[in-house]
Formats: structure tokens, sequence, C-alpha cells
RNA sequence: GGGAAAUUAGCUCAGCUGGUUCAGAGCACCUCGUUUACACCGAGGGGGUCGGGGGUUCGAACCCCUCAUUUCCCACCA
């Protein structure tokens, strides 16, 4: 035969991914079929495929081939995120290796530079997903910044603001001083760090001269006490009564601040005495809003000291700590210092150490539209899978705090906020409307001549500037489910009204926050309805010692290099063999290496079927195999289909995996195999060449490439262009007999026996061996005894009415079966061997019977549940009474 | 510190309403076999006190309590 007996997805993946795409296969248009919806989690568009990906895409491949296979309009929406600022920051970095700073660019110069970088880098990552085999419809890919999208971001800004969702205000951020921008919580890394802890003294206010009074305080930032507006201490705390209304001085420069009193304050750590320094901690700022103190803010940008600080006046912070330890001890006041381990935090991007910082920044109220978001979940509406999310989804949203939507970065979309030379602002879409606000509120009643207007405007022009910053990159995915589909522009197009709520969404469910959450609000707040039905939680990617792969740690393989060493097919199947829903999988590449066995296990049956020669004047031989490999085909698909309908997709990989493996391959083609250069029946043929295409479309949504190259061969007749397997119809579930079923089972234990026996006693397989039955049970062996010839290698089969005495014996069931071997069986083996089974039965008998005999048993036990004991003490009494007689036999 | 979850074979995991010979699967491992689709293979086999302890129940891997370990989320004590 000239077919490799090895599967080579190298020459095929591409063939058919060109062939896929020339023949329009993956595009969706509405029409009068259900559609099936999945929407991508856009990718950053700058990023290159890793782990966490490749597992999110297959996912969402095999729904999305299934859903195409079973009849439905499947449309999968692919695109990429712009994701402002890990794209800022390789577009800072790039420049800085062309020894550009992003601070000597104009905003317009540096958003030239980030286009021509995202024109260059953005997409690769859909290329690659490609490679995946990924049935996205690439027609439909959109990017979270191009106009009709970045549109929908700034009218909803607007339209959420009109309606009083949207508002500024101070809070503390986490500021990058060495990045000199704020950076969201998910991006500081919080990692235990050695410190000091400086124990300081602070003079109390009003004491004697001689005998002065000292407050300790114990702190990690002592540079930081130029900045302190009050000492908290605990009212509870006894230690310090006789403080409180009184106030001490800052040391080195000596400025009063009052001791406040907060049950915040820990007693028994530290001192129990708390610098309170609003301008540089969230607690403090916190506190110092509460007790309407004053922020002395003393940091520059760069986390230097400013005026603000009186002393040590441009050093860095670090610089300033070191220094200030010195001046205090110098001055009497630094009591001790000692080590001390916390957490600090740092920026992901820089690794600079984090510095609160209060800044103006735009917030959105979320309490109005949280309540929908979980109301959708928790009634169902909208499924979490797995479930156990639901818990925390339900607590987020019950203590949801209000969105900073406000970044200080250039890629994105521009806040629609402008200002005038005094600071007073209007939102607006452009510069004219703008202009148009501002007068409104100047002309409250209207009455401005046109001069008026226009010399308002004139004046007001040159003033007016836009808010620099740009909006957080979830702004813009919340809405991707609608924007995708032009929903905002056009709300009432055929598309949102066709695919829109989408069906499943498949995402991390570290995102669950801030993505999922935002698009259900979204969803409810613009289209007034759920943006979709299901969301699969996968799990983290994690390498076989359970660390998260990153790059950092350089334990995440190159998956592209994966699908060229195992096949896309091999990588698609290892990626889900390893994964549950919602928990994190411990990737391997073995994993991979049997998704690569598999394809070729599969590459390797098709062989055999395809060498098969035909003799027309045959008669077929194998009804009863053929029956029953169609009844186990509908029972597996039955399963298959209950978990694909619970989402437990590594569960139906493994049924469809058992079925094509241990039923096709190693039962049923053994089964109906001819002899070695012998020809086969064109009945057989005919029925085997249908179940090996009906498995071909079990296994497609799984092995698209392997499957679409085996489904074009000449055994399964002639196809025209379009019949593809990618499109064929997905198998429905038939009736399966289990009694048949069961039946067969009781024939392959046969067959393991006798295999066994061969095993044991060293007897080669092309020995042929004579069987003799002694028949106890009902069933009737007559109609599989061809199947047990062939795959068993027996010469002849005698039922018999006695034991044989002299012959290998052993059950399956109740029946006896004896192989008279010229070589004398080891009676004292034989003996041990029945007894050791005995003792088993008696063991067995024995915990049946006590549970029949308690009465308590019988009579709250399910009735069939006591039937069922019946027929266990039963058949342990029948099968111990055979062995008994063998027993006596060997004697 | 608050919340959630997990713990079953060497590994990754099923075990859905407490009850069938219920202790399972795949991989790995061991023995045998290069026989005729496939050694990326075949046949056979070993392997677990279901994290520990207690309880509820006629009956517990499953329900309850408790301890231990791990993971995640939230907040982070200066």
């Amino acid at each position: 035969m000239s077919i490799s007996t090895k599967y080579d997805p190298a020459a095929t993946e591409d063939k058919w991914y060109s062939y896929w795409m020339s023949k329009n296969f993956f595009h969706s248009e509405p029409d009068e079929r259900e559609p099936y919806t999945i929407v991508i989690p856009p990718p950053n568009v700058t990023g290159v495929l890793h782990m966490g990906h490749m597992l999110n895409n297959t996912i969402q491949d095999v729904l999305i081939r299934r859903a195409r296979m079973m009849g439905k309009n499947a449309c999968w929406v692919p695109g990429t995120d712009h994701a402002s600022i890990a794209t800022e920051a390789k577009v800072v970095a790039m420049l800085k290796e062309r020894g550009i700073s992003k601070k000597d660019l104009t905003r317009e110069e540096f958003l030239k530079y980030a286009w021509e970088w995202k024109e260059k880098y953005g997409g690769i990552i859909l290329e690659q997903l490609k490679k995946l085999g990924a049935s996205c419809d690439w027609e439909r890919t959109r990017f979270t910044m191009e106009d009709d999208l970045s549109d929908a971001v700034i009218d909803t800004f607007i339209h959420l603001y009109k309606k009083g969702r949207i508002y500024r205000g101070i809070r503390m951020v986490n500021w990058d001083p060495a990045g000199k921008t704020a950076v969201s919580d998910e991006e500081v890394i919080r990692k235990e760090v050695n410190q000091k802890l400086y124990y300081i003294k602070y003079l109390v206010a009003g004491t004697d001269v001689a005998t002065p009074e000292f407050i300790t305080v114990a702190t990690t930032r002592p540079e930081t006490i130029m900045a302190d507006a009050a000492i908290c201490i605990n009212p509870n705390d006894e230690r310090y009564t006789h403080l409180k209304g009184k106030s001490v001085f800052v040391p080195l420069i000596n400025r009063e601040i009052p001791v406040i009193e907060d049950e915040y304050v820990t007693m028994d750590f530290g001192t129990g005495c708390l610098k309170v320094t609003p301008a540089h901690d969230l607690n403090d700022y916190e506190l110092g809003v509460k007790h309407k103190l004053p922020v002395i803010d003393i940091l520059n940008d760069d986390g230097t000291l400013n005026e603000l600080a009186v002393v040590l006046v441009g050093e860095d912070r670090f610089v300033a700590r070191k220094k200030i330890a010195v001046l205090l001890d110098e001055a009497g006041h630094l009591d001790k210092v000692e080590d001390y381990k916390s957490q600090v935090g740092f920026s992901e991007r820089t690794n600079a150490a984090i510095e609160p910082k209060l800044s103006m920044q735009w917030f959105c109220k979320m309490d109005e539209m949280a309540k929908p978001a979980l109301e959708d979940v928790l009634n169902g509406d909208v499924k979490l899978i797995p479930e156990k999310f639901v818990n925390t989804y339900r607590h987020w949203m019950e203590n949801v705090r209000d969105w900073n939507i406000s970044r200080q970065l250039w890629w994105g979309q521009q806040i629609p906020a402008w200002y005038d030379d005094k600071g007073n602002w209007v939102v607006a879409k452009t510069r004219e409307e703008a202009l148009d606000e501002f007068l409104k509120v100047k002309d409250i009643d209207g009455v401005f001549t046109d001069a008026e207007v226009a010399g308002f405007k004139h004046q007001l022009s040159p003033f007016l500037h836009q808010d620099p910053d740009v909006m957080d990159t979830w702004f813009s995915s919340w809405l991707w489910p609608i924007s995708v589909f032009d929903g905002f522009k056009n709300p009432d197009n055929k598309d949102i009204n066709y695919y829109y709520p989408t069906n499943d969404l498949v995402t991390a469910p570290e995102i669950l926050f801030f993505w999922v959450a935002r698009m259900i609000m979204a969803g409810h707040e613009f289209r007034g309805q759920k943006p979709f039905t299901n969301v699969y939680l996968t799990g983290i990617v994690r390498d076989k010692l359970g660390r998260k792969m990153s790059k950092s740690l350089g334990n995440s393989p190159d998956p592209i290099g994966l699908i060229e060493k195992y096949g896309a097919d091999g990588v698609r199947v290892g990626m889900l063999l390893c994964s549950p829903a919602g928990n994190d999988l411990m990737f391997d590449e073995s994993y991979c290496e049997q998704g690569r066995n598999f394809a070729n296990k599969i590459w390797n049956a098709f062989r055999l079927v395809k060498g098969w020669e035909v003799d027309d004047s045959l008669e077929n031989p194998n009804a009863q195999a053929i029956l029953w490999f169609e009844n186990r085909f509908n029972e597996a698909l039955g399963e298959i289909q209950d978990n694909f309908a619970s989402y437990r997709l590594s569960e139906a990989l493994m049924a469809c995996y058992k079925l094509v493996w241990d039923d096709f391959c190693a039962w049923y083609l053994e089964m109906v195999k001819p002899d070695y250069q012998h020809p086969i029946d064109a009945e057989t043929l005919k029925v085997t060449v249908g179940f090996f295409e009906n498995i071909l479309k079990l296994l497609h949504p799984f092995m698209p490439f392997l499957t679409e190259e085996l489904w074009h061969d000449e055994i399964f007749g002639h196809r025209d262009e379009l019949d593809c397997c990618i499109v064929a119809s997905y198998p429905t579930v038939g009736a399966a007999d289990a009694a048949l079923l069961k039946e067969v089972e009781t024939i392959k234990g046969l067959v393991a026996e006798i295999r066994n026996v061969r095993n044991t006693k060293q007897i080669s397989p092309k020995e042929a061996l004579p069987l003799a039955i002694k028949l106890n049970s009902t069933l009737e062996y007559e109609k599989w005894l061809n199947i047990v010839f062939k795959l068993a290698n027996i010469s002849q089969v005698e039922f018999v009415n006695a034991k044989i005495p002299g012959a290998v014996a052993f059950m399956v069931g109740n029946d006896e079966f004896f192989i008279y071997l010229s070589e004398e069986i080891d009676v004292d083996a034989e003996r041990e061997r029945l007894n050791a089974e005995l003792v088993y039965l008696q063991g067995f008998l024995k915990s049946v019977d006590a549970k029949l005999s308690n009465e308590r048993f019988v009579q709250n036990a399910k009735p069939e549940v006591i039937q069922n004991e019946r027929n266990k003490k039963a058949d342990a009494e029948s099968k111990m009474k055979i062995i008994e007689e063998s027993l006596a036999a060997l004697k």
C-alpha cells in the first residue's frame, strides 16, 4: 500500500483551511435557520498566541463547528482589542529603542507611531488562530478602536453622562513613578518584601520642655512624615487616653498635627499609634476624608520629594527614606528600627514600586447597572459554567464599586470632555458641540443674538481643550457583543436582530468581573437584553508543576511550535484532554502526544478499511458485529450529546476517543476484518464505510483537519465540491438496545478470558484452541460464536453438560468454559485459585446477607435496591455452588 | 483578615439524586508479543483506608462538624 503509515498534518492543514475559506464555510449571514453565535474574547491586537488562547479558542471552535454541523447558522465573530496599556507600553518601548522619548512627541505624533505599530503587528494573533483551525467568520473581523466601535464608546460615554452615571472625582490611583501613569489594580503585582519598620517619636504639644513627652509611631515609610495630617489612636486604647484632644509635632519640620481617634487602628500592631498620611496611603486617605484632614502631597510624579516636604526636597523617595532615618536619629526622634516583611505593589510593566497617588479621574456609577446583571445570573438567564462562580459573581456584584474609566494614556478613545481656561468643563462629542454646550451654560435663557453667540465662541475657542486621558480598554470591550454587530450605529439592523443575544461566551474566570459582568450590564443598558446565555469559564493553563505559564518563567511552550510538532488536531485534542471546565489545567506536552497518537490511530484504521478488496459473491457474515456496533454507536453518541449539553467537553472527547479506539478499532474492525489477503463482502464494507463516516462527523469538531482529509477519500464515494465534513450533518441519536449491549459485554469477557488463558499458559495466538461451554444461563452464544472464533482463535466449540476433568476452566457470568490442553493442568494451583474466589464470594455473600437481614434496611431502602441485593445474593450463591462442584471435580 | 473552592491510582481527572460488583477512565508503569491497519501498535496485568478525625444514616467518596494542606477571589494593619 502506498499510503504512509503515519498521518502527516503538515500536508493537510493549510490545504483544507484554504479550501474552507475559499468555499466561504466560515461566513454567516442571517437566514431562516436558528443562529448560533459566539463573539471571541478579543485578544490584544499586538499580542501573540499563548497557551490560554489555544485552550480558549479550541473550545470555541469545537462548539461552533458542532453547532454548524447540527444545522445551526453558526457565526463566530473574531477581532482584536486595542489594549491601551499593553499596546502603549510596547510602542513606548519600541520608541525608546529608536531613541525617541514619548514626552518629546505630541499626541498626534505618538498616535501615528502607534497606528504604524498596530498595522505591522496587529493581526499576527489572528493568523495564528487560523493555524489552530479556528473557523471564525473572518469577514466580520472587528477591532475595538476602528471608527464605528470608537464612536460607540464615545456615544455611550455621553449617554451615561447625560443619565448622571458618569462623574469626575478624586481617587487614589496606583501611580507608576517610572512610567508616570496610573495603572489599574490588575497591573499591580504584589510581592512580599523585606522592609524596615521605623519607630518614630513625635513630641506631644504642651509638654514640659524639661520632661518632654513623646508618642511613638511605627512606619515603613518615614519619608512621608512631612505629609502627616494627624496621629490616630484607637479610642479604646487605655495607654493613650491622656492624649485625646491633644496634638503633636511632626519631627524635623515641627508642624503641629492633631491626635484623632478611630477604631480603624489596630491596638496590638506596632505601637498602636498610626500616622495618618492622606496623600500617600489609601486607608489614610479614607481616614482623612472621615476626619476632614488636609491632604499634603509631598511627592512629584517621578517619585521625588517636592517643596511641600520642606526637607530632602528633590530626593528620590527611597533615597529619602534612608536619609531621613539618619536625620531622625540625629535629632533624637528615632526610637528603634526593626526588620519587617510586608506586601508591596510593583508595576507589572516597569517593576517600579507603586505609589498611591491622589488624582482626578472619571468614574462610572455601577450600582444601578449591576442590578439586572446580577439578577440575570441568579435566576439562570445567564448561566455560568461551572456554577461555582455564581457565588463569587454575586459577592462582587453586591459590593460593586464605581468604575474608574479614565487612563492617563494616549492610545485609546479620548474622553469627550472639554475644558476652558478656568477649569470649567462640558461633555460633548466634538469641539463644535462643546462650544455649544458652553454657550448653553452662559446663555441659559437663550437670549443671545447671533453676533453674541459668534463672539462668545470666538473668544472661548482658543482656550478650549479636550481631556487628555483615554478610556479604560474595558469601556470598549464591554460593548463588544453589541458593537461587533453595529448595534450602536444601527440599532435595528438585521445582524444585531438576528445574532443578538449570542449563545456562548468562552473566557477566563479572572475577567469575570472586568469583562463578563460589564458586558451583561451593557447588554441591559444599551439593548435591554442579556448579551449571551452561557458563559463557559476555562481554567488557567499551568505547567505540570502548577505554575502559571508566563514569559518570564519561560515555562510556556510556543503554541505554533506545538502545532508543528503534533499537528493542530493533536494539540487541540491535547488541550481538551486535560481541561475540565473551570479548573486550571496542568498542561504537559504528553497530552499533545496522545492527541497525535489518536490522529494516527484513526489514520491507520482508515488505511485498513481502504485496503479491503471486495468480492461481490461473498455473503455478509458480520450481521451481529454490525448490529452491535450500531447500538454501541448510538449509546456513545447519547453520552457525547449529554456531555456537550452540560459543557463537559473533555468528557465528550474522551467518549469519542474510546468509541473510536476501543469499540471501533479494537473490537468492531477486528470482528469484521477478513483474513489476510482475503476479500471482504460488499455489504460489510459498505456498512463499515458508513460507520467510518459517522465517526468522522463526531470527531470533526475536535479534529477538523484529519477528518476533512479522510472525508474526501474515494472510499466514501463521489463528493461534490461543497460536500465537506465541516458542513456534514451531525449524527442523530438512535435507539441503543441495552440488553444486546450487555450480551456483547459478556462475549467480550469470554474473549478476554480465553486470551488470558493463552497468556498465562504461554500459548501462541496462532494455535487454535477447542472450547467447551457448560451453559447455566440463557445467553445465546450461538449468535456470537463467529466473533469468538475470530477474536480468540477457537478451533471448535462444543456445548457440554458436565465439567471436563483436566481442562482449563473459567467462568464468565455463571457459565462455565473449558479449554482442553494437551499438557496437564496444575491441580494444586487450580484448587488454590478456586478457593480464593470462593473466599471472596463468601465474604461478599456475608455482607449482602447482613444487609438483607437488617430489618431497618428492608424497611427503609427503596424496593429496587432491596431486589438488587436479593439478585446479588442469588447470583453469588449459584456461582459458589459451581465453584464448589469444580473443587469436588478436581479430586 | 473576609469569602469561595479543592483534596479520589504515579499523573490529569470522572464519580450527576447517599444504594447495581462502586471505588472508575485516560495516560504512565509492569509482563508478553515485531501476526497480516497502526510499536505513535496489540494482548494481559499491578496499583487507591476516596487528605486525617468525628458525626448523621439500615447504608457515606457523596450529607454535617472539625483539623490539615492547596488554590482562587476580595481587602490588605501602618
